[in-house]
DNA sequence: CTTCATAGGTAGTAAGGCTACCGATGTGGG
DNA sequence: CCCACATCGGTAGCCTTACTACCTATGAAG
């Protein structure tokens, strides 16, 4: 899949991977690419300042370790990043199923039955 | 909605409206609202500018007529236009249930059994 | 010692959509 | 008559976002 697709819902992501944990970055990444089955193959510039963004935002906070002699900086989710996660969620319901309108597939409610 | 969270996709929402008929620009963005229930309310400066891009890339093709004196600029698909479209709702699905899988909405394929 | 995997990072670029404008005509209200 | 509004088209400049291409450093394996 082509990887700039995503566009404005990488942060998603990211908040999505660390919802299940701290990681650290390279680990994020190993995380997507694991989950998604090999469809998101993100590089670390794109990560990186991704991460970075959601710092800056509040969303997430980092703290560094050394571990086995790297630098790690591992990320977790705050509570904004929650809350900003939910909208998040929200918001690609609301997009998956107004673009799934138009295009033919739409989000049926997973029946939590 | 965020209509900016459309990233990618109003190609193919617009090629999805002309599908349907030939329009001309403001009943293209008349279109999009009202198919969505009113999510979808995009202004001139989104619509026209990606017209142009698709026309641009022989998706569409355009002819001018006057109606009651007012100008007005019919868009159609074309051939190609037909194409880009399967390809974009192709990518749609791919888009959708990878990030489906994050978000914990998934597409659940057709069933096509 | 070189190469690879792990780990983090920056700089510059290209695309996409938005906001904010502008121009024109026909219709209807005051 | 004149003004406002809906219809119809369009452009310019901005901002965000993700990408490509790079760079740095360590530990382990060969």
């Amino acid at each position: 899949m082509k990887s700039q697709a995503l566009h404005g819902h990488l942060d998603a992501l990211l908040l999505s991977v660390l919802e299940g944990g701290a990681l650290h970055g390279y680990a994020i990444i190993e995380a997507l690419k694991s989950r998604s089955g090999g469809t998101l193959n993100l590089p670390t510039g794109t990560i990186y300042p991704a991460l970075r963004r959601l710092e800056r935002a509040g969303h997430v906070e980092s703290e560094w370790s050394t571990v086995n002699g790297r630098e790690r900086r591992t990320y977790r989710l705050t509570a904004s990043g929650h809350r900003a996660l939910a909208g998040e969620r929200a918001s690609w319901q609301e997009l998956s199923s107004t673009v799934g309108r138009f295009l033919g597939t739409d989000t049926p409610p997973p029946a939590t039955t």
